[in-house]
DNA sequence: ACCCATTTTGCATACGTATGAAAGGCTGAA
DNA sequence: TTCAGCCTTTCATACGTATGCAAAATGGGT
């Protein structure tokens, strides 16, 4: 790789102190004088030497590496996400090392295994599931491990989720409120602890008010299976009034359809859900009532907890739950409190 | 980080043999007889051994990591191109460590140094400059720098990109075919290659039918930069009749302005093609006429170029410009040869 | 000037691993 | 059986760096 490289051996020699004075020179919490100091500095700059992170780890067990698995980015919310949290740990010293496993999560295990080849100070899986075996060698290795937006029942893994059961409920009182009888759900994928629970929370909201789902599909977060399940709940003769759809990047599908190819107005024939508030929800195009997931307090709680784990070096999980804010745009039908609402 | 961190002296110790022998097993190329290899896999397999990577990088001066700038991934291109080149990297055993810059390229020199700490076998830049000075620097540790859809004139640089220029000439054709006058185009950023490249292709195609540039706006790469350009450009009692958006980012935002706030019809009033095919301009809200960047080509001459410098260890430069291709769709007027061309 | 406490420095070693070189083992041909 | 050539193994060392410890240096007080 290097052709010259310069090591902290050079800057010694040249500076006239010795190596492990120019090893304190770069540790914060070390002592140098100011004399040494200066010397160093100079030689540093001159040779345009930097310390190696890599040989350092081997020293400190530190590689201020994060191991990030995400399984696509083709839905918006997630390139928010990677963006975001590269750049809160970057302001924290730590970069990312992306991994991208499966929607279904089947090779989440073998890409663990990868990662923590890289020595990683932690890992961050958004939107995939990990085996408890390896969750437990994690756990042993002491490289704490964050969920994003995904829980599992495991103790050893923290979490960071919005409250996805409650923001299906508010979507279900919503379109309760709205007059509508004929509520479906679009499904994400079924491993899915959001698809899950935004379903749980959205049937609960239903039942409540006397109501049982209409129908309900399946599109696996995919835009294409999100089509295809729209046409088909929209096939017979009597269609749902509305409609929830597991997450924003499948509402654009089942808005396209209904528009495109079915030729039904939204909201005056079918009142069209919601669920993360991803950049073109906002469009015009689609002005889609969702439900905001907070992509910034995520992240932040995200790189909190995993700090907390680095410097305390214990195995404690924590699990935090965001509220999500209602977001009422023009894809539902409209009634006299039309301002956002939590 | 590791509590019980297993080595490859622990292997060594319960099977018998060197620790020399048990790095031979992990190293390709080496030898070792049959009869050790079963003593060490099974010593391995019971420990739960896995070479350490960066321990790795220390002798072989090999890190496996390609560090990937990328400054923003609000364009749906870039995360399908972090998807695509990770997952083209990881299948070579190498794997990609994010660091987010800013638009404006300023701080790529400080994070390509960042970079540097961690011994990348390769750089990628997408969609960022970088100065000479670190170029040379880059150029002089060995490390090969490969631009992604931008051009340097820096011979050090390695570069894939689409024929951007040919691609906004293809345009710029079209639009003259279909008998607009008032063609307008609105700018990406000013620093980028491609802003530049598509647009001289463009304004090429115009001047060779005699016609000159209607208005100009910028856009900057930003949803709510290209809308102001659009109000700004549709402001006046002459309106373009044809638009050209730098991206297809930018584009959706134009056409949601034309649409939702200027009552305007697409392509009834006004035709608008965008650049690189993303997601939703196939999308049958938006339906976008577009030049095609083919990510998977892209993505596969930017690894085949980073393979090949790491491998001949030389700074032969490669500049490969692939491509594109004209997607006709319902955004622009339509005329007799509606197939998709090119 | 001397004493004491604190700071600073260099030496020696370790981190986990790959590799050159020398020694040992194995196999096939004479 | 012996010998030569090739394969395999171990030893010793190096990669770039941080750190414990002992020795040296420094600064303040008397």
């Amino acid at each position: 790789m290097a052709n010259d490289k310069i090591t902290s051996n050079d800057v010694a020699r040249l500076a006239g102190v010795s190596q492990s004075a120019v090893s304190r020179y770069f540790t914060p919490g070390t002592s140098v004088s100011k004399k040494t100091a200066d010397k160093i500095r100079e030689a540093a700059e001159q040779l345009g030497y930097r310390p190696n992170v890599l040989a350092r780890s081997l020293i400190t067990g530190r590689s201020r590496i994060i191991g990030l698995v995400v399984a696509y980015l083709e839905n918006y919310f997630y390139p928010e996400v990677v963006e975001r949290l590269s750049k809160a740990l970057q302001d924290q010293g730590y970069h990312v090392l992306v991994f991208i496993s499966s929607i279904a999560s089947e090779n989440v295990d073998q890409i663990t295994q990868e990662i923590l080849d890289y020595q990683v100070d932690g890992i961050v899986l958004a939107s995939a599931n990990m085996s408890s075996e390896l969750a437990a060698r994690c756990h042993a290795s002491g490289v704490p491990i964050v969920l994003f937006n995904r829980l599992q029942d495991d103790i050893r893994l923290s979490a960071v989720t919005s409250d996805n059961r409650a923001g299906g409920r508010q979507l279900a009182d919503l379109l309760v409120s709205l007059g509508h009888k004929r509520c479906s759900y679009i499904a994400g994928f079924e491993g899915a602890s959001t698809q899950r629970d935004r379903e749980q929370g959205f049937r609960e909201g239903l039942e409540a008010a006397g109501l049982a789902l209409f129908s309900r599909g399946v599109g696996n977060f995919r835009y294409e299976e999100a089509q295809a399940a729209a046409r088909s709940m929209f096939a017979g003769s009597e269609i749902p009034d509305a409609i929830f759809v597991c997450n924003d990047h499948m509402a654009f599908a089942v808005m396209d359809v209904l528009r495109f190819e079915l030729g039904l107005r939204i909201p005056d024939d079918v009142s069209v859900v919601g669920f993360d508030d991803v950049p073109p929800a906002r469009w015009p195009a689609y002005n889609l009532t969702t439900i905001r997931q907070n992509v910034d307090d995520m992240v932040a709680e995200t790189v909190a907890t995993l700090m907390q784990s680095i410097r305390e070096g214990d195995g404690a999980a924590r699990r935090v739950v965001l509220d999500g804010a209602l977001i009422i745009r023009g894809s539902t039908r409209q009634t006299t409190p039309t301002a956002e609402t939590r």
